[in-house]
RNA sequence: GGGCCAUUAGCUCAGCUGGUUAGAGCACAGUCCUGAUAAGACUGGGGUCUCUGGUUCGAGUCCAGAAUGGCCCA
């Protein structure tokens, strides 16, 4: 027997339920040790942060990782998957500096790095809790026990071992680099933080500067010199537009665009270079012109600097890029002379001198700006830094010791009256005004950011580029067009890997660094580290984070001079990246274990906000510590917005709480909509009544086929394999059976090359069948009383179905899957695995796929269809039996005519007719003029009669199904049960009375009526009054026994 | 400014390598069916397949450009 079920389901209590039964029996642990021996399939899970509520997105990402994972699981894989937690950074940071009230680093300093980052430590994990039981209430299958930490001694060191690994390669150095800064806070922002901070209309100085040539003779590299020779023999002034004037002591270069046409106009008693097309924007297009050219005629040519740095007390410095284990002293570039001059506004195939501003040459800073860094990196230019991290001007340059902002009018005021070299006093000053324009600012403390060149750790990714670029290529991508897309353009666009922060929760920076020589060294592991020469300084209990591994030291290797550790911290990107081994602790643990089985992901997912996060981490650390690619598939999903199409967040007070779905609709309605609603990698609006409408249309319907099943299953004491009818079975059941076959095959190709959606489309479309064909066509098969072969039949057919379904099903809608597999598998066979969870993906019997059988019946559905349309056009009821429907087609051969005599039976049942013919089109549209009703498509029509053809007995069939109908409706009514037996009374007139008597054992057999008795119905008889066809009548049902 | 994606009915989405009259569900209206059904069937209204060019005998589908929206990067 099965357990009796209801047709009204609770699906979140009832996922509840079997939550409970998963955690008593340790469901998740069986299905992942079962198969143990089994090929492994390797899951990476990226870590989200846990410091904030788990939101609707990341329900997404959960459900798309485990319906992947489950699936492989039951193909026979061996799929371990350990959770993980992203526990360092900025977000961290931000959060206790919000709760602490600090705006500044130093305010940090001064409370104490320990204590900031014990609270850093405490906060992570405040909503563990909730991470937790929702992970497990969506069915994400993961240890959640054993996860990993990125916080975690074993972790950090796993980490430092795999900068070791790259600092041996000489593949980290020390460098610089332009951050957004804020000069308050002290630290660089993220670009998303820069995002937040923009205003609009800020005033700022726009000030058009003129820098004097002077004659240079073989610096000229690219210069026309005679042109040269003629400019400089009088004042001629290269113009430049700034609206940074404190940028200006930073000087070093001047950018044109090479292709443009530059002019020289007089100007009083001298000449000014512009832009041609920009002469107008600076009001010189009434000027003569004296000369025209093009930019790079005048590229190399060299000018006076406004301020040479050294007469300012601060030094002018090559580039400064080092490489870190022989940082030479910062070279000053005194001796080489003047490398003040023009340059192509070109790196690489990139031109950035714009005409749309400005006057077409553009000054360049190198220690302020990315594009001038990396101008100065490419022309190898001089760096000056006249500003300190306080964004305070140094040295002696007007405005020294002033915020830059205030410093900009002592500038442009000494610019006016300019010492030149030559002792002269001038004015460099063309046209000085103010201007509104975008800037960003800090949105913390809205201090004004600077775009400052600091001093950063770098990985050399540059140097794998190429291997990067070909592991892409092993890589599966989906949807596929983010490989060559977003990931295959980042990568071609690689620059090095800026991996260090200023920061103080993070994973430290394993580098120490020689207070006497200066010599660094980096250290890949606490052994390591303990093993140094005068070793000291590291507590117990172990804790490798600042502050207390700023207090190791040890000797240095070259000198004896005391070691100390620089104050970097690493990119949080950098410690997810490196999870395929530090969650083992590899290599000081499992070594074994990460380089046979789990060194590259079978799979990973997450939303596409990762290809230049997580992807890109993991890629890139895989890439240049094992030279091969970490992750062989991925699917990278879209965001999911609100119903307006907006992105979700906070402050949009738009964000949809994921319990709140789950608590009304469940967990499985839920997946199932996040799988099925749009393909993955597809921006998603997400929509309630989408969801709602997943259990009303998808679950319910197969909850019913369920319930049916189960009803008359009990009633009939049908006991799966114990019997099968031998022979063919029925054709209705050879066609289900066919159609489930080719499901299985449908799913198994759709999940195996990761596409549930497809997957859980195309049981939608079964189940639909299924419901409203195979079961509504069977009904009377299963509630007839004789228990023959053919209701046997049956009863396998829909159980094979319904099991099958089951293991279907589990991946998607793991909870539904559990509860129908629990009362139609286990309730019955004892030695059944004890889950779905624990059971294998079904195998496809290809031999009872029958195409033309699925064809056939197709076509069945369409007559049908046709035949509904006609006869309602005709305004006849289906009760009421019809002699005949004709239907045509466009082309007869033999296959159509065994087909339609095949479907046949099925037709004239659905149709309620006594026959069909079948015709060309023609034959049957012309039908028409007899009166038939027609009803057409392209290559089929069906006519069926008009009312004058029902004859007298066919009327009298009719009222008598009519009468059956009223019965059932009040057997229902009544309260009955489905297997109750009654006596049937009945009133009317000798036309109801004859109906009676000719279709009685029709009526009774239908009505599971003992008896019709003709006669006023008695008192406790449930009785109503009807009026069918013109006839008044009374019916009683009474329940006997 | 650069890159990627999307745009098909009021809403959510199908539409494979170009091929009869572009589909489904939801929503709306009417009718029917029903002792598994919260379901289903039939009919109806609702579409310049975002736009403009091009390739082709033929374009929702291929190509180019544009617009709008989204995301990422500057």
């Amino acid at each position: 027997m099965f357990k009796p079920v209801s047709s009204k389901v609770n699906f979140p209590q009832l996922e509840e339920e079997i939550l409970r039964f998963w955690k008593e029996k340790g469901i998740f642990e069986k299905s992942v040790e079962q198969r143990k021996g089994g090929p492994r399939f390797v899951f990476y899970e990226g870590p989200p942060f846990a410091n904030g509520n788990p939101g609707i997105h990341h329900v997404l990402a959960r459900v798309f990782k485990d319906v992947v994972v489950r699936y492989r699981a039951s193909k026979g894989y061996y799929v371990p998957r350990i959770a993980g937690w992203d526990t360092h950074g900025l977000p961290v940071e931000l959060e206790i500096e919000k709760q602490l009230g600090f705006s500044s680093k130093k305010q940090i300093e001064e409370y104490g790095v320990a204590e900031f980052n014990k609270r850093c430590r405490e906060s992570v994990f405040r909503y563990l809790k909730e991470w937790n039981s929702l992970t497990e209430r969506i069915a994400y299958w993961v240890d959640l026990e054993k996860a990993y930490m990125t916080m975690s001694n074993d972790y950090i060191e796993s980490v430092w071992w795999a900068i070791k690994q790259m600092w041996d390669k000489g593949l980290v150095y020390q460098g610089y680099r332009v951050t957004p800064h804020c000069p308050r806070c002290g630290t660089s922002l993220s670009s998303h933080e820069v995002a937040l901070g923009y205003q609009d209309d800020v005033p700022d100085p726009s000030v058009y500067v003129k820098f004097r040539l002077v004659q240079s003779t073989g610096h000229g590299d690219e210069a026309d010199q005679r042109l040269l020779n003629l400019l400089t023999s009088t004042d001629t002034y290269l113009l430049a537009w700034t609206t940074t004037p404190w940028t200006l002591p930073g000087n070093t270069a001047l950018a044109v665009a090479p292709d443009a046409q530059y002019v020289v106009v007089r100007e009083l008693h001298e000449y000014l270079i512009l832009s041609e097309a920009l002469l107008k924007n600076a009001g010189l297009d009434n000027k003569d012109i004296i000369a025209r050219f093009k930019g790079s005629d005048i590229a190399g040519a060299e000018y006076e600097p406004l301020y040479d740095p050294h007469n300012f007390g601060v030094s002018r410095l090559s580039m400064p890029v080092f490489v870190a284990q022989e940082k030479p002293e910062a070279d000053p570039l005194t001796k080489r002379g003047l490398t003040y001059k023009v340059i192509k506004g070109k790196i690489l195939d990139n031109v950035f001198v714009t005409l749309e501003e400005g006057t077409g040459i553009v000054h360049i800073a190198p220690a302020f700006g990315e594009v001038d860094f990396d101008a100065g990196n490419y022309y190898d230019l001089s760096f000056v830094q006249p500003v300190d991290l306080q964004g305070k001007v140094i040295g002696t340059y007007p405005g020294a010791g002033k915020f830059v902002k205030e410093a900009d009018p002592f500038i442009i005021e000494d610019l006016k009256r300019h010492k030149m070299e030559d002792g002269n006093t001038h004015n460099l000053v063309f046209r000085s005004e103010t201007i509104k324009h975008t800037y960003p600012f800090c949105w913390r403390c809205s201090t004004p950011l600077l775009y400052y060149a600091k001093e950063t750790w770098y990985i050399r990714t540059t140097a794998v580029k190429d291997r990067l670029i070909a592991g892409n290529e092993e890589i599966n991508w989906y949807p596929e067009h983010i490989k060559h897309g977003r990931f295959g353009d980042w990568l071609e666009n690689n620059v090095d890997w800026a991996f260090s922060r200023e920061r103080y929760w993070g994973t430290p920076l394993p580098v120490w660094r020689c207070e006497s020589c200066g010599a660094h060294e980096c250290v890949g592991g606490v052994g390591e580290l303990r093993s140094k020469p005068e070793f000291s300084g590291l507590k117990d209990p172990l804790d490798l984070h600042r502050p207390f591994v700023d207090d190791v030291g040890f000797a240095c290797g070259k000198c004896g001079g005391k070691m100390r550790r620089t104050p970097e911290v690493l990119d949080c990107w950098f410690d997810s990246g490196s999870m395929p081994f530090a969650q083992l602790h590899y290599p000081f643990d499992n070594k074994e274990l990460f380089d046979r089985e789990t060194k590259q992901a079978d799979f990973i997912c997450e939303a596409v906000d990762q290809t230049r996060g997580w992807f890109y981490s993991l890629h890139a650390i895989s890439t240049l510590l094992f030279e091969r690619p970490s992750f062989k598939n991925v699917i990278c999903l879209g965001l999911i917005l609100d119903a307006k199409g907006e992105k979700m967040s906070k402050t949009r007070g738009n964000v949809v709480d994921p319990w709140m779905i789950i608590n009304k609709h469940g967990a499985d309605a839920l997946r199932w909509y996040l799988f099925t609603a749009s393909p993955p990698g597809n921006a998603r609006r997400f929509d309630e009544k989408s969801v709602a409408e997943i259990t009303r249309q998808l679950f319910l319907t197969l909850w019913n086929v369920y319930s049916f099943f189960v009803t008359y299953a009990n009633i009939d004491r049908f006991t799966p394999g114990a019997a099968q009818p031998t022979g063919e079975p029925p054709e209705l059941d050879r066609w289900i059976t066919s159609e489930l076959n080719q499901l299985i095959l449908d799913v198994d190709a759709a999940m195996s090359g990761y596409d549930p959606t497809e997957a859980g489309r195309k049981i939608e479309g079964f189940v639909d069948e299924l419901s409203n064909w195979y079961v509504r066509r069977s009904r009377r098969r299963f509630w007839k009383s004789e228990n023959d072969a053919d209701k046997l039949s049956a009863y396998n057919a829909l159980y094979q179905c319904l099991v099958t379904l089951t293991k279907l099903l589990a991946p998607l809608a793991p909870y539904l899957a559990e509860e129908l597999y629990q009362n139609l598998v286990c309730s019955v066979f004892t030695d059944a695995p004890e889950s779905v969870h624990l059971t294998d993906f079904p195998l496809a019997d290809r031999n009872k796929i029958d195409q033309q059988l699925t064809d056939d019946v197709r076509l069945a559905m369409k007559i049908s269809s046709l035949g509904r349309a006609a006869r309602s056009k005709a305004g006849i009821k289906v009760r009421q039996p019809l002699p005949v429907n004709y239907v045509g087609f466009s082309s007869i051969n033999e296959r159509t005519e065994s087909s339609l005599r095949r479907i046949m039976p099925q037709i004239l049942d659905e149709l309620n007719i006594k026959d069909l013919k079948w015709n060309t089109l023609e034959d049957v549209a012309a039908r028409e003029r007899e009166g038939f009703v027609v009803v057409s498509e392209a290559t089929c029509n069906v006519a069926a009669p008009p009312p004058s053809s029902i004859s007298v007995e066919l009327q009298a069939e009719g009222m008598a199904r009519e009468i059956v109908h009223r019965l059932q409706t009040m057997r229902r009514s009544a309260g009955f049960d489905i297997a109750d037996h009654i006596l049937t009374f009945y009133h009317g007139d000798d036309y109801v009375r004859k109906v009676l008597w000719d279709f009685a054992s029709y009526v009774k057999q239908e009505t599971l009526s003992t008896e019709l008795v003709d006669g006023i119905p008695a008192p406790d008889v449930f009785t109503e009054r009807f009026k069918l066809e013109g006839h008044e009548i009374t019916l009683g049902v009474k329940r006997t026994g």
